[in-house]
Formats: C-alpha cells, sequence, structure tokens
DNA sequence: TTTGTAGGTTTAAACGTTTAAGCATAAATT
DNA sequence: AATTTATGCTTAAACGTTTAAACCTACAAA
C-alpha cells in the first residue's frame, strides 16, 4: 500500500509551511491572503500528488464526520430499499455520507448498530426503530445526537419523525371496501406493539365501527419470523369460519405478498369471493389474477423530509418535527 | 451536544495515565502487566462514564477504519437490495461497517462515490461497476486499495471479482427453451459493452449456433435510461416480424418485469403464443398468469464470496482471485 | 525616528487514540 | 553487596487535519 499523500507532502514539495497548504485546498487564500504564485505552485503540486483530504483527520479534528446512520429493518425489502435510496440521494447532495445497518426488527441487533454508530461518531441517526427501543432512542437522544425516527415512532418519547398517517390509511382503505359493498371485513397484520401498526389496527377497528356499530372485528396477528406460515394460518381462519370475511387487508407489503400466495393456492376468486387491499406498491400487485388495490406511501417525501429535518438538527435546530404524512389508495380490481 | 467521553477522562477519574486505561480497554492488562486493582478501578470508570470508544481517532492512528465501500447500480434494485444485505451480514460478521452508495449505472457517479469513499480512507471496496469505469478501478488498485468487483468485471483489467457464468447461464435458457420445442428464440437486453450483459448476449448467440447452424439471432436492445418504452418496443418487433418468435429471453430482472407488463398489456397467451425465461427471482414472477421460468443467481453467495475476498486482500493477501459461480434454471409453466 | 498597518508566512496546539520506550521500585538471584 | 529480573506505571510521539496566534518584512504615516 503506497503511502497516501498529505498536506506534509504538499507542504514539502512546495517549500511552505501545512497551515499555507491547507488554507489553500480550503479555499481561504483571499481571506488568510496567501500570496498569488504560492497559491499557484500549492495547487500544481496538489494535483501532481493526487492529493485526497483525508476525511478521518477532518473529522477528529472539527468534530464533524460528514455522516448519516441509517438503521432500517431491512434493506432487501422493497420499502425500505427504496427509502434508503431517497435518503441516500438528499444525504448526498447535503454532503452527507450514509452508513446503514439492517436491524431485522430485534433490539439487540439494534443496539449493536447503534453503538457501531456512535463508535463512528456519525453526525446524525435516522431510524426506523424496532420494538423495544425507546432506551435506545432515548440514550442517543441524552448524549445530544441529532435523530429522526421515520416510518414509526414511540407515542411516549418525544423524538423527531416522519411516518404515514397510518390510521387514516387503512379507515380509508375499510372506507373502501364498505362503499363498494363489502361487509365482513378482516386484517392480516404483525404481532406488534409498534405504532405504526397499532394505527393500522386502530384505523381498521374504528372505520369499522364508525361505519356499523355492531360489526365485528376480525383481525390476525403474525408472526415477524413465521411470516408465510402464520399468514397462511390466519387466512385460513379468516374464511372458514361461519361469517367468514369478504374483504381482506394486509398490513405490509411483506404481508400482501405472502397472502397473495395462500389466496392463490387456495384458488379464491378476487374480488367475487374476497376482495384485497395490500400495502405499499409492488410488481406483484399488478400480476395477481385481479389487479390489487393498495395504499400507497410517500416514500420519496418521507426520506427527503427525514434528512433535511435530521440536516436542520445538525445544524443546531432544537425545534421538534412530527410530520404524518398522507398515503394514496390505488383503486384497481381487487376491491371493485 | 454533551462532550464524549474520551479515555483522558477515565484516566483523570482513576488517576492514571492515559496509555494505561488504553490498555485496560483493549484487553492487554496481562501482556501489559497492568495491576489488578487499577484494571477494576478503570473498568468501572469505563461503564460508569459510559465510554465509547472513538474509531475516527482509532483510525488515524491505526490506518484501519474496518469500513468498506460498497457501490451498486441502484440499491432500490431489489437484486442490489439482497446483495447489499448479504454483504453488510458477511460484513459484519468479520467487524466491518459498509457505506454505499448507488452509481445509477453512470461514470460520473461512480467517481464522485469512488472520491467520497476514499477521502473516507475505506479499507477497500466492493464495487458493481459501471461502463465506462475501467480507470476508475485501475486507479484505485495503483494506490494499493483492496479491491472486489461483484457482478460484473473487465476482461482487459486484473481484478478481483466474483461473478456469475453469464455466459453458461443464458445458453442454458437457450437450451431449455429448444428442449422443449421451441425454435424461433429472442432476448431483450440492455445495450452495454460490460462484461456480464455481453456474456449473456454471447451465451444466447452461441447456444442458437450451436444447436441450429442457420438459426436467426433475434437481439433487441434497450437503453437502461428508457427501460419501459424500449423494451415494449423491442417486444412488439420481435413478435410483428413475419419470422416472429415464439419464445423470448430477458436478461436482467427489471428487463423481464418491464417486459411482463407489455406482454399482457399485448394479451399474449404464454407459453401457448410466447414462452419466457426471466433473469433473477421476482414475486412478480410467481403471480404472472403463467408462472415464470428464470435464471436464479447465487447472490448469497456472491455477496459472502465477495466479502471474503475483500478482507482477505485486506490483511495482506496479494492473489487474484476470479469467480465465476453457478446460476439455477427453475423451470416452470411459462416455458413448457 | 518612531509607530502603525497591511501583506504574507510560520508556529503550535488540539482532536482521541496507540504504542515504543523509559523510569521507578521491589524482589530474586548471584 | 551487587546485580538482575519482574512489576507497574508514565512519557511522548505519531496519525493528518484546522486554526488561533505570533511573527516577520516592507512601507506609509506621523
Amino acid at each position: 500500500m503506497t503511502k497516501r499523500v498529505s498536506l506534509k507532502d504538499i507542504a514539502e514539495k512546495v517549500g511552505v509551511s501545512i497551515a499555507l497548504v491547507s488554507y489553500v485546498i480550503n479555499g481561504l487564500e483571499k481571506e488568510k491572503r496567501v500570496g498569488a504564485d504560492v497559491v499557484e505552485r500549492i495547487k500544481a503540486a496538489a494535483l501532481e500528488l493526487k492529493y485526497i483530504p483525508n476525511r478521518i483527520a477532518q473529522s477528529l479534528r472539527t468534530g464533524a464526520t460528514k455522516t448519516i446512520g441509517l438503521i432500517v429493518a431491512d434493506i432487501a425489502n422493497p420499502f425500505f430499499g427504496n427509502l434508503a435510496r431517497v435518503i441516500e440521494d438528499e444525504a448526498s447532495r447535503q454532503g452527507y455520507t450514509v452508513i446503514f445497518g439492517s436491524s431485522d426488527e430485534d433490539s439487540n441487533k439494534s443496539a449493536s448498530l447503534i453503538d457501531i454508530f456512535l463508535n463512528r461518531q456519525v453526525d446524525g441517526f435516522i431510524i426506523v426503530p424496532a420494538e423495544g427501543t425507546e432506551m435506545q432512542i432515548k440514550s442517543i437522544q441524552e448524549r445530544g445526537i441529532p435523530l429522526v425516527l421515520a416510518d414509526r415512532y414511540f407515542p411516549e418519547v418525544t423524538a423527531n419523525y416522519v411516518a404515514l398517517d397510518n390510521f387514516g390509511a387503512s379507515s380509508d382503505a375499510v372506507s373502501h371496501l364498505i362503499g363498494n359493498g363489502y361487509k365482513r371485513i378482516g386484517m392480516v397484520a404483525y404481532q406488534s406493539k409498534l405504532v405504526h401498526m397499532q394505527e393500522r389496527i386502530r384505523g381498521y377497528t374504528e372505520a369499522m365501527k364508525a361505519n356499523n356499530p355492531g360489526s365485528v372485528i376480525r383481525l390476525e396477528e403474525v408472526r415477524y419470523d413465521n411470516v408465510d406460515a402464520d399468514t397462511a394460518k390466519a387466512i385460513d381462519k379468516l374464511i372458514s369460519s361461519e361469517k367468514k370475511v369478504d374483504a381482506l387487508i394486509f398490513a405490509t407489503n411483506a404481508l400482501t405478498v405472502s397472502g397473495l400466495y395462500r389466496i392463490r393456492n387456495l384458488k379464491l376468486k378476487v374480488p367475487e369471493e374476497l376482495a384485497i387491499i395490500g400495502f405499499d406498491g409492488n410488481a406483484a400487485f399488478d400480476f395477481f389474477s385481479s389487479p390489487l388495490t393498495y395504499i400507497e406511501q410517500p416514500i420519496e417525501e418521507i426520506g427527503k423530509e427525514a434528512v433535511r429535518i435530521l440536516v436542520d438538527q445538525i445544524n443546531g435546530s432544537v425545534k421538534v418535527s412530527q410530520i404524518k404524512l398522507q398515503h394514496q389508495l390505488i383503486k384497481r380490481q381487487s376491491s371493485m
């Protein structure tokens, strides 16, 4: 490994002090009154030696790493992949680099990622928090490190967040189904205390009650680490009871896809025997025998807002921003 | 922002030198013969003050950042999202953190990402190289920085890589189709000089010639920045000529999905009117009217191998590893 | 002649680590 | 009693930056 070129190397080559070189490299030649000829010689030498600033040294000196730590549930999940992409682009626009990690909805993994990112002195965090990580979030805040939660948040923790209006989204889905004549509507959700899930569930139950005070709530909860089997069981149960469902809302993208497999295997006619509403977009939704109606999240906005708020905080803002964005219900055949 | 706790703070609290604290924190108390009581007091103080090592300072001192720079075409593309996930896990297992960026197949973006990662003194790179980035790759090598290419490589550049045996994969697809009685087989590929694409094309053409010396090559190339329109046009052309195709191979996941939309809109019966083979897995493949036969890449292996080779290089190995992995042809209804 | 000021440059400390080298003191060996 | 060895600790330099402060020199103003 050939030694990297430093300011010192340029200084020696030109025959001036390191300080002068630093000034010129950083464009402070006017302000710091560096001689015109010296400026030229330094610039030439930097080019010739292919000088690349050492951000590690800069960071140590300035205390800023220009790095954002991003923690999502799973970067392989298209929803988070898309979110990561938006965050990457917006961060880059603002001069930040992103380091990322997947928590797998596991609080231990989350803790270890946070530790690693703290080690690396990230300037701020964007976190899709897993269940039971309230204390981790608080501990970041106590350290005074900027933080924005995305997709979910903790009602009892005062923190910046950008999330969907999940209550509105799923109650909209219910209204849509009821408007189309469906009555026995069920929901398949994750077994989770996280607000985004609880709000999706609450949106469903409240809308059911609002539209028909005596309506039956048919909610099945699925474990994150056993999606396919649990979803299949949930659907089997929902369609086998004497009062079987005539419509089904899935609470996430993964649940929807998993459910579609089961529904296809059962050869249920959609929407005649069972109407469906999915969550998030997905090419699979389009090619299902009956194209799916789904709740679309404004991923672009979520990511951009999160970065903007975070950078604001890094730059000293102390304002707490809690943003709920609106969904769009993409109406298609599966719920008609 | 409350000041972060440093070794110095612990040293002052305990009343010893910084060196001793460093030894204890790094578990060198035996080797460096630190007194038993002092060890205890230092450990207690570290815990009490919630000491977190500053990796930036460590990196500056040791020259190693324990960071891998990952450049893919687009993290939002499920293939790269999955690859990133595998790389993240394997890197973490080896004590490395990943910083990532998407090149969008654009050599300028690629160059800028590489610069940023060099600034940050990454210990090594894993790159899915874009067209025309040979010099960028060489420049990294000249700096003596470990590097592994993934998914693609440059035949004229001697570098480590892990890729699919693309030639074998697409010729296998052709053989399969021919074995099932299809004769007029076409391919929709990207317009790209990159080997992975050229090899997929070559696998197709060679297999066509091998099976029938006089066979017609029906190849259409699509621009990366205009996938949907170009793919639609390509398909229209391939099925409208007097000798229209009876089977179609798509050269990537995105091309396959795009093609499926067109084929559905044209209401072509698959496989009766047109057989299809896709690339990479995807839930959409499963729900298409006729479940798709597709070429499956060993993503897990690609990612793991890439990290293993990279870490080897970081640890001083100078061996050049060029690995081609085998696909699996998942045979289903669309090509029967 | 002294004082002031602008232009141009260097010095040196600091960020938080790691680690080779040195310095005591006590205990063991001759 | 003199020397060696072991034990326990400190000192200080180095990594590559940034940046406040000090330092020159020349020249203008008093």
